[in-house]
DNA sequence: AAAATGATAAGTGTCTACAGTTATGGAAAA
DNA sequence: TTTTCCATAACTGTAGACACTTATCATTTT
């Protein structure tokens, strides 16, 4: 076969949340993620420092120092012989991933419900009007990038970073399942009705009940996902070997 | 002033947990992160890293791998114009840690309740009796040991290593307070009663009960460390400048 | 045809060199 | 003495080279 592998160009917009233009070494780590997430890398092949350079130009050292990072944080797994190979995710890493992030979001929210101001709440139910015009519209592409800017402000409002970046870590490992639930249009205006109830518990400050509707949130929306997957509506990566 | 700085040896054993003979990079991973989370290196400190690669008799290359993926892990914080500082921890870092942990680590619990196997439950129960031991004979330089073991004991009954990954990494960041609340002869005999309590709920399946009595041994134990430090008895990081 | 062998290619890990940038310190100017 | 300015030193980021290991594949051997 061929040296052909050709990495495609961005299909749709991937949240960079640090965008500050940066070095060599984190562009690098950026693409090679979005890659990663996005499954234009097939879970299972193995990550060729020199070609990934070669494609975007630069030496291996950036690249190297990307490659590595990502293996820091779980997109690649080693090799016993060095090297990195891209992760797969099965049926129960997927779980157990919506098990940690309803722990964690859910968390969240009941941080956000104590620390909010009462002005912060205005956007959020902005968010979700503009949610429901969408989907009053039938526009289905809009939803994904409303409900990731509905989260995202929201956990804003828990004030702990370290929480945050969690949440995002493990958002990012199952970005590929993100427009699942919003595909069905009726999961989508549950899950709008959720965060009506979420942003009013949050307002009036009952933390443990805004933390019990985001854990069941996200709960639902792994059943569904994983209902889906087990249907065979949806592929999760397969090895490429 | 002259170039002298020194980075000095093993002071006491520091868990390694992935500790197959690796390649430079990760070996200077291990080394400096150790350097940083005992305080060998203060906070607010640049890292030079010609100085660590000769310290360490290796080159630049594998250095920068570990100090960069010690940035991405929030052991070191980066600097606007390129390097980083080891970052420094005000007692809102610390709540914050130990309040992730008590989420992260009653989750585990929950799972540990619902997931171990019978036999496991033996093993646990041996580490709380040598800890009582110790208590008896006042050997209290074993409890930090027994403590961290007990601990890893239980998470591994969760089955979820993203999970187990997770408190780890947190836990490493606030390793320098771990002896606090064991150095206190009281907290300490008042922790392995609550490890008998919480191997007992998990022995019985009591999920929910394993939980909250996990949440509440380390918010317990949050509040003391917190006290420790405000009375002044317990320093935290300082900036060096 | 199958198995063993060895030359060659592929790939990572490590080192060194160098360009560009920021900090330092001392001499010149006020 | 204090401030300004410039040369120099100190570092990071990036590239490229090389050594060593592992995989590939054609050729020989059985």
């Amino acid at each position: 076969m061929e040296k052909q592998e050709i990495y495609p160009k961005r299909l749709d917009p991937f949240p960079i949340r640090s965008l500050k233009k940066e070095n060599l070494g984190n562009q690098a780590f950026e693409q090679i993620k979005q890659m990663i997430v996005r499954g234009e890398i097939p879970a299972g092949k193995r990550i060729i420092e020199s070609e990934l350079a070669e494609s975007m130009g630069i030496s291996r050292t950036p690249v190297r120092e990307a490659v590595h990072k990502l293996g820091a944080e779980g997109f690649l797994k080693p090799l016993p012989k060095g090297g990195y190979v891209v992760r797969g995710l099965g049926i129960s890493d997927i779980e157990e991933t919506f098990e940690i992030r309803s722990i964690l979001e859910s968390f969240a929210a009941f941080l956000a419900a104590n620390r909010h101001r009462h002005e912060e709440i205005l956007p959020l139910e902005e968010k979700i009007e503009e949610f429901q015009r969408s989907l009053d519209n039938n526009d289905l592409k809009e939803l994904a990038r409303l409900n990731t800017e509905f989260h995202e402000l929201l956990y804003a409002l828990s004030r702990s970073q370290r929480l945050i970046k969690m949440i995002y870590n493990l958002r990012d490992e199952i970005y590929f399942l993100r427009k699942i639930i919003l595909n069905s249009i009726d999961m989508a205006r549950l899950s709008n009705k959720d965060h009506r109830e979420i942003i009013n518990a949050i307002e009036k400050r009952q933390a443990k009940t805004a933390e019990m509707l985001v854990r069941d949130h996200i709960l639902r929306g792994k059943e569904f996902v994983i209902n889906e997957i087990r249907k065979g509506n949806v592929s999760i990566n397969h090895h490429s070997f």
